[in-house]
DNA sequence: GCTGAAAATTATGCATT
DNA sequence: AATGCATAATTTTCAGC
């Protein structure tokens, strides 16, 4: 156990304080309000605001984005899919996914799948073509298992670190 | 299929034009730039461009904000589960997961497993005790299969949808 | 829905603690 | 690393096309 805590610890990791905690909270409200306004609204020396933000972007650890919602572009219909890729085309295979809309996450795995995917299609007979056709017939990958699914109910786009995750 | 795509056109989904696309692409690398810095990097007139910003907002096609990195602030251990939750205590169960920090997805799902969840941990001990000890013992819930992820290679904050998605 | 011009607000660079 | 001040840039408001 305290091995594992001394693994995470290595990887180096500024720390961020409780006054960056409040900022990235104003910014995750909307990240298009001026310094001044979050300078104000957290009762922070505007200058101050704005270096804590450069610090946060510089360090990546925060991002500041646009999220595009991709039922608002069509894409309703949404899978799941676990993989089992040949490690000769893994990475030329996660290539093409990052270039193809219909995949909009990807993560390696462990185990019987060493990929999962998650897929969004205009509608369901181009989901079913891609997942029983598509995949199929692509050389070293096998669909291990996949889920439909009918609604993402919440995402990393809204997560944020716990106030106890920033020092004093 | 034509009674799929109409399904999915009922859905009321305003349109979108290509001056929105490269909006979009611009806020996407930075989202804090000035209406003024787009409208000269897009060659459209400055007040146009704030007009986009706040439809497409407003519309809900986009949200601007502030994508946090878990693994800056000590997140390394990531596992996705799959869960058979019982339908009395589904809308309780996903409520808890939504103010759970340790949850950063949530999606309904088809099937063996109703839930999908992926979840983030400061050590694979933290993990270990919520995959085997915490979901468990949690009534209603059923742990059907889950997957640990060495690594997100791309998530949802990068998509963006394609040029042709957006009319002329 | 698009643009212009003036007023108000905000961001930036430099200097100080 | 945090702030004050002067200047530059941007956003907002009101207006007309």
């Amino acid at each position: 156990m305290q091995l594992v805590r001394r693994i995470n610890m290595s990887k180096k990791m500024k720390s961020f304080d409780k006054i960056d905690f409040k900022i990235i909270k104003e910014l995750s409200k909307d990240a298009r309000i001026s310094a001044s306004e979050i300078a104000r609204t957290i009762d922070i020396n505007e200058r101050t605001v704005r270096r804590r933000i450069n610090n946060l972007v510089e360090s990546k650890a925060i991002r500041i984005t646009t999220i595009v919602d991709p039922s608002m572009f069509g894409y309703h219909s949404i899978a799941d899919i676990n993989l089992k890729v040949d490690e000769e085309i893994y990475d030329e295979f996660i290539k093409s996914c990052k270039k193809n809309p219909n995949v909009c996450y990807i993560a390696s795995g462990w185990g019987k799948a060493n990929l999962a995917i998650e897929t969004r299609f205009l509608d369901n007979e181009e989901m079913y073509n891609f997942i029983n056709y598509k995949l199929p017939e692509t050389k070293g990958v096998e669909v291990i298992n996949f889920f439909i699914v009918p609604k993402i109910i919440y995402n990393i786009d809204e997560w944020t670190p716990v106030e106890s995750d920033f020092k004093d």
